[in-house]
DNA sequence: CATTACTCATTCATTTTTGAATGGATGCCT
DNA sequence: AGGCATCCATTCAAAAATGAATGAGTAATG
């Protein structure tokens, strides 16, 4: 039962593998075929001399081989990680990839503008943009640039704040007029339960107590929709609801609360030109609002 | 000049040729060829986007990304051998190899005769002595336990005083008949100058003031042989002078100082049944002496 | 109970990687 | 200056790794 130094590209394998706890689905996210994933595996079990995984019907399991395996294999990937960052921080030209995640309706209404004004003044960078209800890993590089509401703990990411958006309530004209207090028969659109207690949700709730609710999703632009159709009054942040053809602000003695949205990225990159140009553009378009 | 996450098997092949400064070299230590090394490290380079390494006549050099490159890759290198190291400290059989390193005198006279004994008690365990100049590194595992003369600093390492050695002046009888304070015409073997001040040499020349060097080596066999060839006097570990053909052991008022021998292996691989049954053999055939 | 959507293992043709051999350049020692 | 060793780059045949396809097993779904 020798254990001979472990090959290093089968470690990243394995962690794929400890991950997806299946072949196929580590396969697809390295990039490569099944078959090679269960092959890596297999040799890097007889290197080490030791099962690393049960096989069981519900997918593998790690063992306690597999076990001490992840954690020294997570603390490599870390490094790795933070290798890749430090070079790309280096990398002086403004040309290249950056990865933004951000809301839905905040990239198509607040980005986009922003997106395409930096596409012309620097062409060779590549912006990309997902929306995702996910929590992206700065760390990880799956985003160079956040903007999310909640600010960051992290102490590896710099944040800072970019913008109150003021939120407010909106119908479609001449549907309803509900009285602050009551709300009664008032059909609602909000926010997803997945998300739990929203400020604006609970400001809903205080301020409609008879009202129901009538559709919910995690997507700000779905609720926009809905409400322009006709299913309900929504809380939407204002620059959503201004845009949104077919549905007006409701004027009351008290709005919504609005909120701070951040912007973050990892201090390793704090140097990488492309980046500080785009986040000199978003803060000088947003900031003044 | 994107920077692609490098592949993790060329991060070790860029380790290599960072230390052995050279294509062929790194090639060598990693049991592969000089084109292969290469390749692979051009390939590394194309994947960050840099240059590692500025190729001058006098071999490699690491450029500013090669440094920061090694930093990380040592960091990953560290985790990969404690990962090797926690796996064999678990294999609970009394099975494989175990290498040992110590001064080539005690391998010979000391250690021999217990791995002997120990090769008839337990004959799966394959052990490896290695007898060298060179400081084993038991972080890296290149070796499982190291006998030496200087106790250990690093808090990973366990260590344990096994056995106290006395020395002795030897000479080849009828030869020279020192007189203590003097020496005058007497040639002496000594250590070799690589190996600075060691007590014995101190004592030498204190003793025989005017002596004077005939021969050095850094090897005791070497110097006990050459003693025994009437090359000079020497003085030796009692059990090597004792064990040598053709020499006695000269005595005097005061003998030279005796020192302490200390076995050291590291902390995790405290666990490892084969370990522990050479060290309790060890420990029972040498410290009772 | 059949269907569907997953798994993983095996096979085999293809692609990729590898190393021995060779050539050329450089430094070192006699 | 000649001889010797060592370095790297290139070539090309052999070896190794890969992926598409296939089969078989299992769990959830209708």
């Amino acid at each position: 039962m020798p254990a001979a130094p472990p090959e290093w590209s089968d470690l990243r394998v394995f962690l794929a593998i400890a991950r997806a706890r299946s072949l196929g689905g580590a396969g697809r996210r390295l990039g490569q075929s099944q078959p090679t994933m269960g092959r890596r595996l297999r040799a890097l079990e007889e290197a080490v001399g030791a099962k690393l995984f049960q096989r069981s019907s519900s997918g593998f399991s790690l063992t306690d081989e597999g076990e001490i395996m992840l954690r020294h294999a997570e603390v490599m990937e870390a490094e790795a990680l933070a290798l890749a960052r430090e070079l790309t921080g280096r990398d002086g030209s403004l040309e290249g990839v950056l990865r933004l995640t951000c809301s839905d309706w905040f990239g198509r209404i607040m980005l986009a503008p922003v997106i395409a004004e930096f596409q012309r003044l620097s062409p060779a960078v590549v912006v990309e943009l997902l929306t995702d209800a996910r929590i992206y890993s700065l760390a990880r590089r799956e985003a160079d640039l956040v903007i999310r509401i909640a600010s960051f703990d992290e102490p590896e990411v710099i944040a800072r704040r970019l913008v109150t958006i003021g939120y407010g309530l909106y119908a479609k004209p001449g549907c309803w007029l509900p009285v602050a207090g009551d709300g009664a028969g008032c059909p609602l659109v909000v926010m997803d339960t997945g998300f739990g207690a929203m400020p604006d949700v609970a400001w809903l709730t205080r301020t409609f107590p008879k009202a129901h609710i009538a559709a919910r999703s995690n997507n700000r632009d779905v609720q926009a929709q809905l409400c322009a159709l006709g299913v309900g009054l929504a809380v939407l942040p204002i620059p959503l609801g201004d845009a949104t053809a077919g549905i007006e602000k409701v004027e009351l003695v008290s709005d919504p609360p609005s909120r701070d949205n951040w912007l973050g990225f990892h201090r390793d990159l704090r140097q990488l030109p492309r980046l500080r140009a785009f986040v000199d553009l978003l803060v000088a378009r947003l900031s003044s609002r």
